[in-house]
DNA sequence: GTAGACATGTAACCAGTTACATGATTTC
DNA sequence: GAAATCATGTAACTGGTTACATGTCTAC
């Protein structure tokens, strides 16, 4: 999953650990909040792998620089020039405690698509399924589809399994218990029309997206 | 989380570890989802803990008895005749492969309570609310509010961050982020109301709950 | 020269999962 | 006596967490 979210960015741009971490709890913030103790384990792994690797680091060229960089700023002025300062002095990367940019590779690519499409049936699938949902624009049209109705027919279930669980106790329930599962029935119904409007619209138009 | 859940419903009546993952996910069910790999090691230190202890199960008295078995029926007629059987002939439970019926201690009930009360300020915070709630008449009204408020704030903060976040970067953001934003702040919006509501049955009426 | 942001990492832990192993009892 | 269901448990793993340790650089 971790793994999933930080290929998805990297392809998009080749990035940091520490800046990474921001774009996960910020960009995709809304059900993902990773703590530095599993990202960077986590991109070792990866480095390990084979599905990313440090790169030398694209300079961050001087103001008058019309290109983006590659690696890009914090935030911190002076944090990108003391890691230019670095870079160009007698350290490099993977040697002091400067920053390490990573970006991904062909078997990195490979991994994520295969993780894009990976059938998540079990656990914890909320989480999963908006991630995933967030780099869906990767994925051919028919399995952006096949997500979607994985997913409906997922909430489908649920929904049917708390209706009969409603059904089977309703009286046994207190106000808070009953409240509670209420609540949550319809947010279930509202997350599948949703989903239906997106099925709708993904079959709809044959292509186009953003 | 799971030592909150069996003891919630341990509370309520006596079980054994199978019919208490019934319970767990069909009554809990819309939320919570055990295995027996996770749940006989949580009856175990419990147990090792003194918050609950093995008990000679109430006999389960033949058809014309009036009176409810304290460890229900599980479904199977046969099932609960074959633990009689065993528990009047010589193997007790606890030495062979038949049921072991646990109940709640007073040492139990104050941990019940000190979980139920603790300020689950970090992680996984949904489910933790939701399990909560549904226990949450063993509260007094006043932390029963409390409960409420902080998980009112809590969804207003994430809301905030959630709009910072799509204020932010909605022109990067592709169709299904963007959407499933969107989703998201809805959602939250009518969590927060709806906790609004449940907040304010509880301070408009003193008490009279179920 | 020190406070604070940037940056990377390790170790211990946690709460669960799956897969496996075992056994009692019923029903056919 | 085979298959199904009830019932309890262990071992290995997963995917994170917190707390800690360390280092680099700027700004004051």
């Amino acid at each position: 999953m971790l793994e999933l979210a930080i290929l998805g960015l990297l392809k998009e741009q080749e990035l940091h650990g520490y800046e990474l971490k921001k774009r996960l709890t910020e960009a995709l913030g809304s059900f993902s909040s990773v703590s530095f103790g599993s990202l960077y384990p986590a991109l070792n792994r990866l480095e390990a792998a084979g599905a990313v690797k440090a790169v030398e680091a694209h300079e961050t060229r001087d103001a008058r620089g019309t290109r983006r960089p590659l690696a890009p700023m914090t935030g911190s002025l002076a944090g990108e020039a003391a890691a230019f300062r670095t870079r160009i002095s007698g350290k490099r990367q993977s040697g002091g405690r400067s920053r390490k940019v990573y970006g991904i590779t062909d078997r990195g690519e490979r991994l994520f698509e295969e993780l894009l499409a990976a059938d998540t049936a079990s656990g914890d699938d909320d989480r999963a399924f908006n991630l995933k949902l967030a780099f869906c624009r990767y994925l051919p049209p028919e399995a952006r589809i096949g997500l979607l109705e994985r997913r409906r027919a997922h909430l489908v279930e649920r929904l049917a399994r708390a209706r009969q669980s409603i059904r089977g106790s309703r009286e046994r329930m207190d106000t808070y218990t009953r409240s509670l599962m209420e609540h949550g029935t319809e947010a279930t119904e509202r997350d599948i029309s949703w989903l239906d409007s997106l099925i709708a619209d993904e079959r709809q138009q044959g292509g186009s997206p953003t």
